[in-house]
DNA sequence: ACTACACTTGACGTAAACGTCAACCGAACC
DNA sequence: GGTTCGGTTGACGTTTACGTCAAGTGTAGT
């Protein structure tokens, strides 16, 4: 039984529940939290992860599949965790935002260039295909 | 005058061309090509590309902003390039480029969801600066 | 002939993102 | 009370994708 068994009452995780439900290793996770991108609490020398500490492991691993390093990932969440009361803070994170989605924008054209290939070639090679399973069924 | 200079007949490209046009290092280009995506020709000791080492130039570096490897660059390029007269070439073509497909589908979700998230921050964001500035003016 | 500049091949260095031990601790079951 | 299971902290290893010299070659201009 795990030690994090204890009742959950904010919901909360131990490092191995979310390695099996994220599909990781605790290295990677206990990694994430080198990076800061993770603040778990301790129990005893324990990590216990909150709600938060899952979503924005959810968020590290989108940002990951969409190429970005740990650090950007890093930089984004921070930012939106991150107060915007006075205008400089604001402004700083309307320009990051910007930039950001500049560079999602860019990866949506690269991504529906090299979708709209695959599929051409798909179609082309199912056309080859089903021509030669009629030849060899003649 | 780059050594490149002779008259480029079949258009052709010198390595410093390209590391212009794409803002690459000679270094990364010359690394390009010890991963096996391009195989320039040579003029002497120098290397001499053609339009297709330039084109495989050009899905490497998209390829890049979509978070692939050049492993799996090479991958996808030398597939598409590869000849596909045998059925079992045929059926592997198909199973690779399927499973491709499900990843740069995976990927158009995340981006979805990710572009969603930071348009709406930035809305929110100019509105509160819009109600910043008025406060300001008033 | 001398210089300048682009290009060449090594070879070593580096940052990111973990993997892979090793050695230890604490709770739980038998 | 011994073992097993999960967790902990180091510390070193590894792969990817280049950067960064170093030292030499080739060709073009003066």
């Amino acid at each position: 039984m795990p030690a994090h068994a204890v009742a959950s009452h904010p919901p909360t995780f131990g490092i191995g529940e979310l390695a099996r439900e994220f599909d990781l290793t605790t290295r990677a996770i206990r990694f994430y939290e080198d990076c800061g991108l993770l603040t778990p609490q301790r129990s005893g020398r324990s990590r216990v992860y909150s709600q938060r500490d899952r979503t924005r492991l959810k968020l590290t691993l989108r940002g990951k599949r969409l190429g970005l390093t740990l650090a950007e990932v890093r930089e984004l969440v921070d930012m939106y965790e991150s107060p915007r009361d006075t205008l400089p803070q604001l402004k700083k994170f309307l320009v990051v935002l910007a930039a950001h989605r500049e560079q999602l924008e860019q990866q949506m054209t690269d991504l529906h260039a090299t979708l709209d290939e695959v599929r051409a070639q798909e179609k082309e090679a199912r056309r080859l295909l089903a021509k030669g399973q009629s030849a060899v069924a003649a």
